[in-house]
Parts: structure tokens; C-alpha cells; sequence
DNA sequence: TTACTTTTGTAACCATTGTTACTGCAAAAC
DNA sequence: GTTTTGCAGTAACAATGGTTACAAAAGTAA
């Protein structure tokens, strides 16, 4: 049985199931900044995340993107999970946002494992739960909070999802993940830095006190 | 057995499953604009739409709404669903949107049902599938559309819901609705009227041409 | 070193939305 | 009928965020 998988699910899942994730499951590795799934991909499968984190980002006609959330250890994505059960193709899409590890579950089993075991029809319903509550966050951020409140959340997000304060990105990924223009990034993150909460390198940002 | 279940919910579920429902829940019958659910309420039950519409609200902490999207007969509420299985309280607002009739199912026996009933469990699947497509299109909307395209989809969905071209409400209703303020809305939907996409009468709105 | 590319800083300006204030009108209450 | 209340129309202005344009700085390659 693979250790990462037993250490990550192993207090979710009974042995049985434990096994059987083991044998249908592949384990896939992907580098920081990889794509995962991309909008309208068909879904063959449902990750379940054994380490790092992923990002998930919703884009409109225009091409222009929004980060969603982002999915941590012991998660799954629920979009994902949805798309499995319609037979459907992905609305969203899915990039590494740290090096990541992953288990990758076959459609069928999914299906399978809802009726035959208690404790993942739990972690199924959880992960849904989980998904509902995040976008209930990112539409509040959306519509109550003015950009200045958003870049804080986001900044905020990333430092806690890495475990550290410095954050690496140009202001021109930031703005698209916020789906806002590098200007106004640039403005504020300014801004942020003469009240003392960041400090500002290129390619880089170091969280003070936000 | 009810009659009304019966014909909005015998081509989902089987005949015992339908008993039981019969059996422990409750019928509800709502006005339009009666509050059902608050934020902050501890969640007792779990409502099977048979009739009518519920528009569902989310709130911030200065009181300001935002309409996240509508339910329509055959659906169930997933925030609901999930904030039961979670023991949590709601964390948003469910008002009638019309006179609506309901059936309310007790916790205790979801739980219970997902793991007894196969069309229970893909019921529940697909009111959370469901619900967060919703999800995505209000972020859709708010994310990416400016206030005039908002308030085109506001008007349509809720001619559609009401299945009639006529609108009863203020300005100030609307604008709540899409968290905006009521001038803005007059504004707008001036210029709607002057494209002859809609026409206004005090409360009431006719939708001609969305 | 120099040349080039990428990233950041900043100013000036525009567009959309939000706010305040006041008016006229329609319906309901008296 | 008159009065009162709530709703809608509109103007003027403010705030936020988006756009364009350009310069300076930092990093990379030659």
C-alpha cells in the first residue's frame, strides 16, 4: 500500500477501502504552475490530493479568468465530483498551484464506493459541503468587498496554502487570478506596502502583517 | 398518499421511498415574500419543492442581500442539505418568491435514505450538482457582466420562474436583489425602456423583448 | 560591458457604479 | 374631496476601478 495515500486518507477510510483506492487509483505528480484539467476536458476521473495544493479558476468567453479556491490535502474537487456523476465536461479549471501529489479514481469505482461504504459517501458528502462554503466565500469577496479587501484576502490565501510569507508571482498573474488589470494590482499592492502590511520585490511578495 | 408528491416526485423515486416521505413529512404551504429559512437558524428539515419558487439570499454583515439564485419544483436546497448533515446553521436566506407548497423531510431520516435508497442518493447528488452550477453562473454574473447585462438576466429569470411577462416589484426590490442601489436600477431600467426591451409601470415591470 | 526583455511605478484620463438631493406623480388613507 | 405616503425620474457629483502610455528598474543573454 502506498504511504502517502495511508497517511493522507488513512483516518478517513477503513482498510478495505483503503486498499481499493490503492489498486484502482494511479498516482500522478504534477510541478507547480501545471495545468490539471482544463475547461471543457472531459472528466475521466476524480483526484483525490495527497499533498500540495491546487487552484481552480473559472474563465468566460473573453478568455478572462477568476480564481475560484483552492483545494488542499485530504480534499477532493468537488467540481470535479460533480462533472463524474453528470458524464459531463469541466467547467472549470484546475492548476497546480504548489508541486502536488495526487490519486487518480476511476468514474466506475466512485459510483460504486457510494453504496458499498459509509465512510466515503461521508467524505463525498463533505467535500460537496466544503465546495458550497468556498464559493459562498468567493461570492461574498466578490460582491461585498472592494479590490483593496480582495488582494488582502488573496495574499492572505496564498501565504497560508505555501506556509510562508513570501509569496512568487509577477502582479500580472494576480491580476488575473482576481480578474483585474496589472495596473491596478500595482496601485494597491503600493498602496499596501507604504502601510506597512507587505514588502515588495520583484517577482516577489513578503507579508508583513495583513 | 399525497397527490401533489406524488405527481412532482413519483418519476424520481419508488413507491416505498415515496411512502415514507409521505409517512414523515410535513407539507408547508408559504405566500409570496414570507421569510423560510433565516441565516443563523439551526436547520431542522430538509424541503422538497413540490410547488412555487424560492429565491435564495445571501447576506454580508452590514445587512446588505445578494439573490444567489432561485428553486424551482423537483429541486431541493443543498445549502440546506448540506448545513443538516453538518448540524450547522444556514448561512442563507430562503424566501417564497411565489405562493409555494412544500414538503419538509426531518433530518435524522436523509441520513438514513442515502443509504437505503439509490434514487435517494442520486436525488441528493444532483440537487448539489445543481446547486453549484447555479453557483458558477452568479459568479459568472457578477465576476464578469456589468450591471445592465445583470439586470437583462434578473428579468428574464424571474419572468421565467413566474411564467409570465409581468413583473411585480419595486426598483428598490431589485436592487436589493442585485445589491446595487435603487437609482442605478431606475437608471437602467429607463434605458431598457427606451430600447423597447421592456416597459415600466409603477411595480410593475413587462418584459417585451430581453 | 552592452543590448534586450520583463517587471514595476506612475500619471492622466475614462467608464461604470454609487450617493445625495430634490421633484413629480400615483395610490392609499383620511 | 385633501393629505399622506411610497415610488419613480433625474441631475450633479464622488468613488472605484479600468485603460493608455511611458519611464525606470531589475534581471538575462550576448
Amino acid at each position: 500500500m502506498n504511504e502517502e495515500l495511508k497517511e493522507a486518507y488513512g483516518f478517513l477510510f477503513e482498510k478495505e477501502l483503503l486498499n481499493e483506492i490503492d489498486e484502482v487509483g494511479t498516482i500522478k505528480r504534477m510541478k507547480a504552475g501545471e495545468t490539471i484539467i482544463e475547461i471543457g476536458d472531459y472528466v475521466t476521473g476524480m483526484p483525490l490530493l495527497i499533498n500540495g495544493a491546487i487552484k481552480i479558476l473559472r474563465e468566460d468567453e473573453d478568455g478572462d479568468e477568476l480564481l475560484l479556491y483552492f483545494i488542499e490535502r485530504g480534499d477532493t474537487c468537488a467540481m470535479t465530483l460533480s462533472c463524474c456523476l453528470g458524464q459531463s465536461k469541466s467547467e472549470i479549471r484546475a492548476v497546480a498551484e504548489t508541486d502536488t501529489t495526487f490519486v487518480m479514481i476511476p468514474v466506475a469505482k466512485m459510483e460504486e464506493w457510494t453504496s458499498r461504504y459509509k465512510t466515503w459517501r461521508n467524505f463525498v458528502f463533505q467535500a460537496y459541503h466544503a465546495r458550497l462554503s468556498e464559493m459562498l466565500d468567493t461570492i461574498d469577496a466578490i460582491a461585498f468587498l472592494n479590490m483593496d479587501q480582495r488582494l488582502m484576502r488573496y495574499l492572505r490565501d496564498r501565504a497560508k496554502i505555501k506556509g510562508d510569507d513570501l509569496i512568487q508571482s509577477t502582479h500580472q498573474e494576480i491580476a488575473y487570478d482576481l480578474h483585474t488589470s496589472r495596473v491596478v494590482i500595482s496601485r494597491l499592492l503600493k498602496k499596501l506596502e507604504m502601510e506597512g502590511k507587505i514588502s515588495l520585490q520583484r517577482n516577489q511578495i513578503k507579508v508583513i502583517d495583513l
